[in-house]
DNA sequence: GTTAGCACTCACCTCCTTTGAGTGCTAAGT
DNA sequence: ACTTAGCACTCAAAGGAGGTGAGTGCTAAC
């Protein structure tokens, strides 16, 4: 069966109709509300075939008509034109995100809650790994007798600390001693590098003044390695909640407490990949049984011509995508920009 | 009318059978279920008593009784035996608080997890404010040309971080001296009181050397006060959804978005002062509409015999307050203990 | 003071009917 | 050959009627 044009047509207004109102939309209703110039009983022989095509759907007998999964996916790659944003909104974006915000994790938080905000949805935002980013500092503060916190400063402005506990006493100015020799060492490499035994050669130089500086530097090895990770930000969950089709708490509350699980929300941006531009999964695209009447909408944003991190919005299948799109679209030019300026 | 030691009896099966299965329940269930003694008859004329006196309600003609906000108050205060917590449960809040945990708000931010694992309920824990803490080390890493980080470490274990951007170029050795200046000057000093005018005296020391010292000065100040300030913890949000009384979405959404306001919990935890004991707030004893549904159940926190924290769970006015009060009861204990041990 | 007995109430369930939106099919119109 | 009007049909949802049962309050007897 061919994809004439009414039939887009007709597809086309059969999702904007049920995207608005959530309701299955009969051949009735499209013929009173959008004029395509033919009759309900024309409309209803387009919807058999359009169903046939399996990219519509009846919910039962004597209902209107829903679209398929399929039927998005259509409407997605084929039909949807993109609704410009205002420039109102562009510039709301704007001014909000470059606030003086002067680090990296704080701007990015920032574009997940203003990204719930605008589109209403869940949103997602994946916080780059800090394997690649270069150390600027790395610093050891004596606090107590045996407790020491671990300060590691990187290039890009992020900042971890740590409190560690070492299994024997020390005193302050060894504290010192081993913070400037650290310094001086790993200053300028990369986490990952850190990593890949350079801290044992350290070792050996750091060997020949204090027996215990062993066990020391398996400590931060292992504050090192345990921060080199990805961290995703979740904004406006409770937004699922406004939804029609989640008024069931049953029903809402597997994919709350999904999405509760950091595990999982790395999972679902991860699934979109690496790939430069807007990505949609809908419905059981997703990687996750619970979110088969979700659609994700992704991105990635950049830095310095490199793909650092992924942000989208989670709504249901039933979501608006053009306006989803399009503000994914701005923010995550608007999240680059930002992040450029830092 | 008087509370005779039947009426007594009457009221806490009532209670009891109440919050196990969630229905009214009816004079021949108690007759039934709790051997009084009597029939159930008698027991409804002594639960017309009780309804007069109003502690019971019934929420139609032909139903059967449940306890009002007054007889849940008159049941916590009067009636209700602490359920002891087995050794198991005991001893296992006890591992798992004391598995190696070095800083403070770890600590706190687990037992705010655990509480909502054990009694299924939500759980707020107030982390204390830092006002009163002392400083251990203050120290400012240079990061780029123009921007420092500050890292504030406190005698509690509590480490605070901030990106400074300054409005002009500082070199590494001036960032270091400055350090210095401040790390003398305010070690040992509680935030509090570097707040107060201190940072002004230090300021002068510091003028002679370099005059954009000023702004220095101002930023930190603002970056102390700011973080002075008490934090809260919410755990297991989503436990709501599982109790029937929450089982519809737009009851439970406004409850849901209030507990996202952080303020919000402040307030909450506020509202249950700061005097030692565990203490029980019923429905509208609460301060926010939105709550009238929910009981309270809160204690305090100690270090060094004076009060830092407020924790407790928040559930339906049905909730299992023996169960609920024992367990908030042990892990208060058990995280004074763990604090004490830090 | 306690209890058995009884009339009464009312939410809830089930069954039935009505309603209306929507369909598919067919035959007539262009 | 496509389009359309007309019609019979389907089925979810809404409304109503009747039955059920848990529970009550009252009264009279123990």
């Amino acid at each position: 069966m061919k994809m004439d044009e009414r039939k887009q047509r007709i597809l086309q207004a059969l999702i904007l109709d049920y995207i608005a109102t959530g309701d299955p939309v009969g051949s009735r209703t499209i013929a009173k509300k959008y004029k395509l110039g033919v009759s309900s009983a024309t409309i209803r022989n387009e919807m058999a075939d359009l169903e046939e095509m399996g990219l519509i759907e009846q919910p039962h007998t004597s209902a209107g008509r829903i679209p398929s999964q399929f039927g998005y996916r259509y409407y997605v790659d084929c039909l949807m034109e993109k609704k410009p944003l205002s420039e109102q909104v562009k510039k709301y974006i704007q001014d909000i995100l470059s606030d003086k915000i002067s680090e990296m994790e704080a701007l990015i938080q920032l574009s997940s809650k203003l990204l719930s905000q605008l589109t209403n949805y869940t949103s997602l935002v994946m916080v780059p790994s800090l394997g690649k980013n270069k150390l600027t500092h790395i610093q050891l503060l004596p606090l107590d007798n045996n407790k020491v916190v671990l300060v590691v400063v990187l290039d890009n402005g992020h900042v971890e600390h740590r409190s560690l506990e070492l299994p024997f006493p020390i005193r302050d100015e060894d504290v010192y001693y081993i913070s400037q020799i650290l310094n001086n060492n790993l200053q300028g490499l990369s986490i990952e590098k850190c990593k890949s035994g350079l801290l044992k050669t350290l070792y050996n130089e750091l060997a020949q003044q204090k027996h215990f500086l062993n066990e020391i530097m398996e400590i931060i090895e292992t504050a090192l390695v345990a921060k080199d990770d990805h961290k995703v930000y979740l904004g406006g969950m409770l937004n699922m909640l406004e939804q029609p089709e989640f008024k069931d708490v049953d029903k809402v509350k597997d994919l709350l407490e999904l999405l509760e699980e950091e595990k999982v929300l790395k999972d679902v941006l991860a699934g979109a990949g690496q790939e430069t531009g807007i990505k949609v999964k809908i419905g059981s695209e997703n990687p996750y049984e619970e979110m088969k009447n979700c659609s994700l909408i992704t991105a990635t944003y950049e830095l310095d011509g490199k793909v650092i991190g992924t942000l989208g919005v989670l709504g249901p299948t039933r979501m608006e995508y053009s306006k989803a799109v399009s503000i994914v679209e701005f923010l995550t030019y608007a999240l680059t920009e930002g992040l450029r300026k830092l």
